[in-house]
DNA sequence: AGAGTGCAGCAACTT
DNA sequence: GCTGCACTCT
């Protein structure tokens, strides 16, 4: 078969080692979604097996669907009968079919984390527990962390016992799951818990699943947790037809609980499994992939192995000291501006970082020069306050037990239904044993309500429009009327400040998403489909890889992905390890945090910069970095020097310069060029009505001489003296200055 | 009774 | 720097 003669030895024995259990030990760069492919592809036109018995689970979403895509291109259409998708979709198609069995409504709710941490909050009202001690994200890590080692309520509390606090998070925990019951709803975690549990309670629902998956693949299983370890056992136990990918390197989820034992003991669960290595990298430089090996090389727990490349050596590593923050992102910028001039393109680059905290001082520095980017992660869109709420609404049509959503909005935009009246229908509907919202279509029933009652019936009677909306008419038009009769926007509107505009602009976007779904599933459009998908929806499904956009993300985002020229910020102690790993004492949280930046380095194809700042304001407060323990790892010889110091001089011209001050290297100064930043054309959206000289007004600075304006490509920075406030910088397109 | 406002507490990584 | 919450005002 010719499409397999490209594969090389190895990878060709995983393509055709189709029976039984198989342990696939795929290095960074080895190729591996090659052999999946190929794999998938074989078993349809080799072994003549049905594409819908296939079953491959994959990390995210974006990677289901560009290996569909792959499988596709190499044995057309019948690859989309492949059943790819990621542990929780996976999950959410099986309950959405038998849920009912374990005794919930197939219409059920998914709580994202930010829902979770509301029900908690709610519980721990009920039952007096103070916010101090027991802070609601310590509590839901521990449920959750119970919960992916398979760990129930009543084992939970059980080994809690002479443990006042986790007493007291077990009584959280029992009521927690009583509430998700009750509201139809199930968080993350259930998701995988209740499919198993299903699983084990309906030995009929597993056999169906067990006769339809034949052949199962699990993609980064070195990530997996004890829930997800469980699932496949149970799916795989009939077949055995199990192959699983990872690389024990590359494992960085264990706060999630990910259990690297999964994949080190594999071997010991399945005594017959066949164990292939691919240990040839085919992504980067040899220099990078040294520096990627010197580093690994000193955890402890890890499979012995050693990559290696074919490719060219390629360029040393670079490693630049910054005075700070923003100095660092200043270098990243001018780099890449002077890539774009040596005829690189801006989706070359990618800037990864360990917090989402560092990235703002990125995205302004981005911005500020004009560079096209794209931000991975960070707050989501679909965590934004006012998709929440709009989905909310959306979701009570659907479920109307999902007490969290009706709470969330019963008075959102404001139509005077205060806490004093929440708190009377929550007295009632627990007094008749009913649901909240229940309560509230029984609000003529209910003493002690006063101003409130009108409000509370209008509302009901306004759910009560939707719901026969959304039975007879379209997910658009559903939408508009929710729009329109809630007045959200018209309310947006009226604040008529940025950030509402923000707001209107965000929820448009929401709409415009359900129709496109509505357009693309046709008849299977259904409110339940379009609140599923935007449910489990991650951060980087949305990355666009036609986008011609340099992409910042973190090293955990970063997994999975390559580029040309990666840059690795914040490379401090404290930052990078983080304090949380140093402070343990535990040697396990660094040697994760190692294979994080295992993981970044090993993303670059043929350039690394690893950046870092001796000064960094983070959270607040200023903090004064040790360069990162990792970098001690990197031997000299394959860095371009020991450190760089990049110091930018901005003086009254406002020119950047860089400067080496170095002495071992002093003979290869590196120098970026005033020409660079202004090699960008100016502004084309804002206009100036003032020049350096003039007066101008800020709102909060009063009056000031213009200093310097300095075009970068998307605004101007002005540089003002403000009498009272001293010399500023500010971007004209938000600083709002008029000249007086 | 609800709305508006000042203030404390918090802040890894993610499906 | 942002968010939920207690407190005061209308």
């Amino acid at each position: 078969m010719e499409k397999y003669s490209t594969l090389n030895p190895p990878q060709y024995e995983a393509v055709i080692h189709t029976t039984g259990p198989l342990l696939l030990l795929a290095g960074a760069g080895s190729g591996k979604t090659r052999v999946l492919t190929h794999r998938v592809a074989y078993l349809i036109e080799e072994k003549k097996v049905f594409p819908w018995k296939i079953m491959a689970i994959t990390f995210t979403n974006k990677a289901a669907k560009e290996m569909r895509e792959r499988v596709d291109k190499l044995i057309g259409i019948r690859g989309s009968d492949v059943w790819v998708s990621t542990f929780h979709s996976s999950c959410v198609k099986i309950l959405r079919r038998y849920i009912n069995e374990i005794g919930y409504d197939r219409t059920f709710s998914i709580y994202d984390t930010d829902d979770a941490k509301r029900l908690i909050r709610e519980i721990m009202k009920a039952y007096n527990i103070d916010p101090k001690y027991y802070k609601e994200s310590a509590v839901l890590s521990e449920i959750s962390g119970a919960k992916n080692k398979l760990i129930g309520v009543d084992t939970y509390r059980r080994e809690a016992q002479g443990d006042m606090r986790k007493e007291t998070i077990s009584r959280i925990f029992v009521e927690y799951q009583k509430r998700l019951r009750n509201y139809n709803a199930l968080d993350f975690d259930d998701l995988l818990v209740k499919t198993v549990e299903l699983f084990e309670l309906s030995p009929k629902t597993l056999e169906y699943y067990q006769k339809l998956f034949e052949y199962i693949m699990v993609d980064e299983y070195q990530d997996t947790n004890g829930v997800q370890f469980r699932l496949i056992s149970l799916l795989a136990a009939k077949h055995r037809n199990l192959c699983v990918v990872g690389d024990d390197d590359q494992s960085i989820y264990r706060f999630r609980g990910a259990d690297i034992r999964n994949i080190l003991d594999f071997e010991s669960v399945y005594p017959d499994a066949k164990v292939i290595k691919l240990e040839q990298n085919y992504r980067s430089t040899k220099n990078i992939l040294s520096a990627a090996n010197e580093v690994i090389r000193n955890n402890r727990k890890r499979k012995v192995k050693k990559l290696w490349t074919d490719n060219d050596e390629g360029e040393l590593v670079s490693h630049i000291v910054n005075i700070n923050e923003k100095e660092e992102a200043g270098f990243i910028a001018d780099t890449i501006n002077k890539g774009i001039s040596d005829g690189r393109d801006y989706c070359d680059f990618a800037i990864l970082y360990r917090t989402n905290a560092q990235s703002r001082v990125l995205e302004e520095k981005m911005f500020r020069e004009g560079i096209p980017y794209k931000l991975i992660g960070g707050v989501s869109f679909y965590q934004r306050k006012e998709i929440k709420d709009i989905l909310a609404y959306l979701k009570i049509i659907n479920n109307g037990t999902d007490s969290i959503a009706v709470k969330r909005i019963i008075n959102v935009p404001r139509r005077g239904i205060g806490n004093t009246t929440v708190e009377k229908i929550q007295e009632y509907s627990d007094l008749y044993g009913i649901s909240f919202l229940d309560g509230v279509f029984d609000a003529t029933e209910i003493p002690n309500i006063k101003r409130g009652r009108k409000n509370v019936l209008e509302f009901a009677k306004m759910i009560n429009e939707f719901r026969e909306i959304a039975i007879s008419g379209s997910l658009e038009g559903l939408m508009n009327e929710v729009l329109d009769k809630t007045e959200y926007i018209k309310t947006l509107e009226l604040e008529n400040t940025p950030e509402a505009n923000d707001r209107i602009d965000n929820i448009k976007e929401l709409s415009s998403k359900m129709i496109d779904y509505e357009e693309q599933a046709k008849e299977e459009a259904t409110l339940l489909g379009f609140l599923e998908e935007v449910a489990l929806i991650g951060g980087i499904d949305d990355l666009n890889d036609d986008d011609n956009k340099v992409i910042l993300m973190t090293l955990h985002s970063a997994k999975g992905l390559e580029f040309p020229v990666i840059f690795m910020a914040g490379m401090e102690d404290g930052l990078f390890p983080s304090y949380m790993s140093i402070n343990s004492g535990l040697n396990e949280d660094i040697e994760e945090e190692r294979r994080l930046c295992y993981v970044g380095i090993t993303r670059a194809k043929e350039k690394l910069y690893l950046t870092s700042a001796r000064q960094r304001m983070l959270y607040g407060n200023t903090q004064y970095n040790q360069t990162t323990r990792f970098l001690a790892e990197i031997p000299k010889e394959l860095l371009d020097s020991d450190t760089i110091n990049y110091t930018p001089i901005q003086e009254n011209t406002g020119a950047i310069q860089a400067k080496r001050d170095n002495k071992f290297f002093s003979n290869k100064p590196y120098t970026v060029t005033k020409a660079i930043s202004q090699a960008i054309p100016a502004p084309a959206n804002v206009t100036l009505d003032y020049i350096a000289g003039d007066l101008v007004k800020h709102s909060k600075y009063g009056i000031g001489q213009v200093k310097m304006i300095e075009a970068g490509g998307a605004d101007y920075q002005v540089t003002v003296n403000f009498p009272s406030h001293g010399i500023k910088k500010l971007l004209a397109s938000f600083a709002g200055l008029k000249r007086v």
